[in-house]
DNA sequence: TAACAGTCAATATC
DNA sequence: GATATTGACTGTTA
């Protein structure tokens, strides 16, 4: 299918009032009329669904780039103004659950950093952002739900069946497998604050813990190892997205003002340097900050934890994470430093297991580590570069060979493009060396002939 | 194979 | 009751 053809229908499908969303009150999402073609990965809820045969994945494929933070405030804004509920839109609309809802909502990351995946449920909120009805639809649901919801409850009381599990509405326990026992949960962990706290320093002072230092924490903190090895995945991955909400913010702020603060440079720079400030150099170490800690770790912090951010860092965070933003503005007095700061003391076994990390890290890597962070930035640029020029295609390629028609498929005027574009130099070549590769690509086409390629 | 992205779902908080 | 937080899990990636 040509893109203009494609687009044409997509254009079609997103103007065209979204088909009732049929959220089937079994939870399974409304099959879409015409089953997605050959699409091999599982439907999910859509409400386009009985449109023509692109599935959402190809919507997401063929996305311009979509200002993911624009459109998570447009629709947090719908929703609260209209009284709808996270839980609602997030079943009917996204399919997801209302905690991923939140947080989809609350820390949103740029577009350039989601996978195909990760911006399904962007494309599906733009989606439902220029659907006219959209309000309209969800406000049927609620009330369907609540009808269903009374009735239920009303049969549920008059029948007396008491082990009705009082679920609302939609029952969408995979499988329709009799519950065997829910004795079999295992009971979800919950950390104490001092154990939270010593692995906080812990991560201040080793963000990649080796394996040892890990046992050793789970060892000091009376947690399974995985536990501990879950959190610091967890913990890395949520300070990034806070990250970007900051260097988001700090942008939106910053361009107000204009000029050339350091926040509104860095922000401006952010998603682009993501991209670029580890072309070369940094960009061979790469993954290899895995291992960081064993090399130095903070490089590895601060490839996760994100140099070109900058200015744009979360006060809370400032002070937990080592940080190329205190690079630039060493703290006063050694403050932040965790490890050695004024902080909060934990208890001792808190305290043990920190120091325990701190013991377990190789020659000179000590607390200083965190007031002398690391590394720097780059990295997060490495991280950024790295998936950003996994999937251009997506984004910044498709949307230059045809933005308008797509732009204009998504409505976003404010689409981020052309914010990334203006920001990023680099980027801007990048686009130029493409263009010229697929102009050359073009010629050799038509001509035949032999080309010499130099990129 | 480790790190990660994305998500669920239990729990906490408002 | 709605929303936010967070430990754990699954699948993907390099």
């Amino acid at each position: 299918m040509s893109s203009s053809e494609s687009v044409k229908s997509l254009t079609e499908l997103v103007q065209q009032p979204c088909p009732p969303i049929e959220t089937s009150k079994d939870g399974k999402p409304p099959e879409p009329s015409d089953p997605p073609a050959s699409d091999s990965q599982p439907a999910t809820p859509l409400p386009l669904s009985g449109h023509s045969a692109l599935s959402i994945q190809e919507l997401v494929a063929m996305s311009p780039e979509l200002d993911t933070y624009g459109i998570t405030k447009r629709v947090k804004e719908v929703l609260t103004d209209n009284n709808l509920g996270q839980r609602l839109f997030g079943e009917t609309i996204l399919g997801l659950t209302q905690g991923s809802v939140s947080d989809l909502l609350a820390r949103p990351k740029p577009w350039h950093k989601l996978s195909l995946k990760g911006r399904e449920p962007f494309v599906r909120m733009q989606l439902w952002l220029n659907d006219p009805n959209n309000v309209e639809k969800l406000m049927d649901m609620k009330r369907m739900e609540k009808k269903a919801y009374m009735k239920r409850r009303h049969s549920s009381v008059s029948d007396s069946q008491p082990c009705e599990p009082p679920s609302v509405g939609i029952d969408y326990s995979q499988g329709a497998s009799p519950q065997p026992q829910h004795q079999l949960k295992k009971p979800r962990v919950v950390l104490a604050p001092e154990e939270k706290e010593a692995l906080k320093r812990a991560y201040q002072q080793k963000p990649y813990p080796s394996p040892k230092t890990i046992e050793e924490l789970a060892t000091q903190l009376n947690l399974k190892t995985s536990t501990v090895i879950n959190w610091f995945h967890n913990y890395r991955s949520r300070i990034r997205r806070e990250l970007f909400i900051e260097e988001i913010q700090a942008g939106s702020q910053g361009q107000a003002g204009a000029s050339d603060s350091p926040s509104a440079r860095s922000s401006r720079a952010a998603p682009s340097s993501e991209g670029d400030s580890c072309d070369g150099v940094e960009a061979a170490e790469g993954p290899g900050a895995a291992d960081a800690e064993e090399s130095g770790g903070p490089a590895a912090a601060a490839k996760s934890q994100g140099g070109p951010a900058e200015a744009a860092v979360a006060p809370e965070e400032r002070e937990e994470a080592p940080r190329p933003a205190e690079k630039a503005q060493p703290p006063p007095s050694g403050a932040p430093g965790p490890a050695d700061g004024p902080g909060p003391v934990p208890n001792p076994a808190a305290a043990a297991a920190a120091a325990a990390a701190a013991a377990a890290t190789p020659a000179g890597e000590d607390a200083a580590t965190s007031a002398a962070p690391p590394a720097e930035g780059p990295c997060r640029a490495r991280d950024g570069a790295h998936r950003s020029s996994a999937l251009p295609s997506t984004s910044a390629p498709a949307a230059a060979r045809r933005p308008s028609s797509l732009q204009s498929l998504f409505g976003l005027p404010e689409a981020a493009g052309a914010r990334d574009s203006r920001d990023n130099p680099l980027r801007k070549k990048k686009a130029a060396n493409l263009n010229s590769i697929i102009h050359r690509l073009e010629k050799a086409a038509s001509r035949e002939e032999p080309i010499e390629w130099e990129f």
